[in-house]
DNA sequence: TCAATGTCACTGAACGCTCAACTACATCAC
DNA sequence: GTGATGTAGTTGAGCGTTCAGTGACATTGA
């Protein structure tokens, strides 16, 4: 299929069996949390995701750049997300106290709250789409996979926002 | 964490760590394949998808409602992409012989062509990140995984589009 | 035959993301 | 110091997706 002159190694069957459902899974699992998400707290998934890295954080507060980066995301995307969620007052932005060009995100009381409404009803969703379905050593070995795939992700483009 | 006053069945640390490293797995990789496909042939993963999909049909050609669902895609959406294909003179849109609501989308011989052209980079960057990380063991049990998750959110959702 | 209901596909507005500037500040070399 | 380069963060335009609504046609049942 598709004229092959070059040396392309093509998938065979198995591989294509593999990566077709590897997409579907991904593609439905993240719509159906993200959806639910959206239906059941009003936020995206990429917020929820934010909102989660700032309550982890002393303080639950942290730099632009620093969020950027453990968020998978860029300075971009996340000055965008921040300054909506700044609307909603779940987020505000204070000045870095030592470098003048720094922001710092901090979690107000009302983004806690929104959080800790979330949280478990998205756990619980993350539960009944993944875990569940998965025996213990499957959860192993897609913990192994995941890591295998991500690492040397992570080592190509490190620094200013993953793509 | 998050005041626990309900029932929630909170994800234990390791499963954290699986739920974590898969998160950010496959935003990665996805960001990855989509930016390369974007970057060398100038369509997103999404078109692909649809090109992939005409193709293999008998006389590349698939009506709309079907192509959403192979596609794991919405009615609307696949409309908005058709329409952009479309333009592009790689899809067009000819009425459904018996039904007459009815539209089906035709890949033609340009997108054939475009489609041609973008394959062996994207087959090789599936490759690249994901097949040559993981040992054959790996990949079976990726497959098996895939489908566990797959296949209940299939039943949940058949019909009118997954979202 | 005819009304009610369901299905197919399209459309426009709103939303989030990406990309390419741009400003402000920091750091480095000389 | 001064200029060059690097980094932090923001902004606006463009693109793709979602959502709610719409019109056209099909199907069903009395």
């Amino acid at each position: 299929m598709l004229g092959d002159v070059t040396s392309t190694r093509w998938l065979d069957a198995e591989e294509q069996r593999t990566w077709r459902a590897f997409l579907d899974a991904n593609k439905l699992l993240f719509d159906r949390l993200d959806h639910e998400l959206s239906r059941d707290s009003a936020m995206p998934h990429g917020y929820y995701e934010i909102l989660v890295r700032l309550s982890e954080q002393p303080g639950r507060a942290l730099r632009m750049s620093q969020l950027a980066q453990t968020s998978q995301s860029t300075r971009s995307r996340l000055s965008h997300a921040v300054a909506r969620l700044e609307e909603r007052g779940w987020v505000r932005r204070e000045s870095h106290p030592e470098d003048r060009r720094g922001a710092v995100a901090v979690l107000t009381g009302e983004g806690f709250a929104a959080l800790a409404a979330a949280a478990p009803g998205h756990v619980e969703a993350v539960r009944r789409h993944l875990f569940d379905r998965l025996t213990p050593a499957q959860v192993e070995q897609l913990r192994a996979i995941s890591e295998a795939i991500r690492d040397p992700l992570l080592e190509v483009a490190p620094s200013s926002g993953s793509p």
